[in-house]
DNA sequence: GTTCTTTAATGACATATGTCATCGTTTCAG
DNA sequence: CTGAAACGATGACATATGTCATTAAAGAAC
């Protein structure tokens, strides 16, 4: 269960983690399971903490006064899940977490975080967390404003193929931006080539 | 020169600086200035400078195949302008970062990084701008998959009126992801109201 | 297995945005 | 001051995407 957060924290941080270190981080990130369709966080609720995916698929997404969904990410194993601005400043989040697949979870509630961020190799780790977040979501703005929806999908399917094959198209749609009629049509265009 | 760089630091650590970090501090961040038009960082080249704007402004933005411009980052005073991406990995940009105003900057190389790291309160504040940056990036996506394009550009005006004041029209409507034809309809629009 | 729900495809039509061309105004270098 | 370039507004039309309705297939619950 451990070990995939352990592997996490050793490809991010080049400092070693003590063995005081390791076991207060075994008491710290505790396990959570949820089947399909449970949620982690609703919208108006202040994230309580960072989830580590072990097994999985999640998803987070606002839904606007329309109630169309939009999604802000989707997330598989090795991915972390949170609303980072909500836990860090503890305001209401606008988003809704909830799991895609049956999930099983590595938890670090907020209350836990001020202490083990003394860890070098964890403060190390998060930061990691945040710059490789900033530019991959910098990156998907660029595509967003740059490219028709018929080249994100491209993207996406050549990037993250495990996405197009786990989530359905509604909200791979919700993803892209686009209705799920349009992505549809998107895709019957590509299969006829 | 310096103090609002000092400013800046203090707002996002709460560790003190110590007299030789100032010093450091003075020598590892250089003074550059740039005419109107004139260009940072060029597609293809390596982002070799975080940079600090004390006064004027700046853009970063792509070119599509088309030839048509798509602006991923606007900055002012007191941001910061840099291909995070390409400074950090040391890889080539797809970005080009130029001056719309004769701008003022004080600019930190890639080599003197790593040094500059060590200290505390300088970890703490990149720390601080990656996850501010991440915040921000991801609530621009949202709004780019979940908002017309005036709702986009009324918040625009609403929380960033600076921006909308200082670029032309062109350069707003490639940082809403619309053309500038779009938005100049969407003001005369906003302007019958 | 049977039934209900979810997912996906598709047609007809509506709307938003892009494209191209034109024109007047503003800005700015010489 | 003057001419060129940049900027902004607007009309006519093209294209991309959204909306709504219908149908069929796949999957989940009982």
């Amino acid at each position: 269960m451990y070990e995939a957060l352990f592997a996490y924290i050793k490809r991010y941080s080049n400092v070693p983690l003590t063995s005081n270190e390791i076991e207060i981080i075994h008491k710290s990130w505790v396990p959570q399971k949820l089947k399909k369709r449970e949620t982690l966080l609703h919208r108006g609720e202040i994230c309580k903490q960072t989830a580590f995916i072990v097994k999985g698929a999640m998803r987070q997404y606002s839904v606007d006064d329309s109630g169309n969904e939009h999604t802000i990410q989707l997330a598989i194993e090795n991915w972390w899940i949170v609303d980072r601005e909500s836990y860090l400043m503890r305001t209401p989040s606008v988003y809704n977490i909830e799991a895609w697949e049956d999930t099983q979870l590595l938890i670090l509630k907020r209350k836990e975080l001020e202490d083990i961020l003394e860890f070098p190799a964890i403060k190390e780790m998060f930061w990691h967390m945040d710059q490789n977040n900033y530019i991959a979501s910098q990156k998907r703005l660029n595509d967003a404003i740059s490219l028709t929806a018929l080249n994100r999908y491209e993207n996406l399917l050549k990037y993250y193929p495990d996405f197009v094959k786990r989530f359905p198209q509604h909200i791979i749609a919700s993803y892209l931006g686009i209705k799920k009629e349009t992505l549809s049509r998107i895709r019957s265009q590509l299969s006829q080539q």
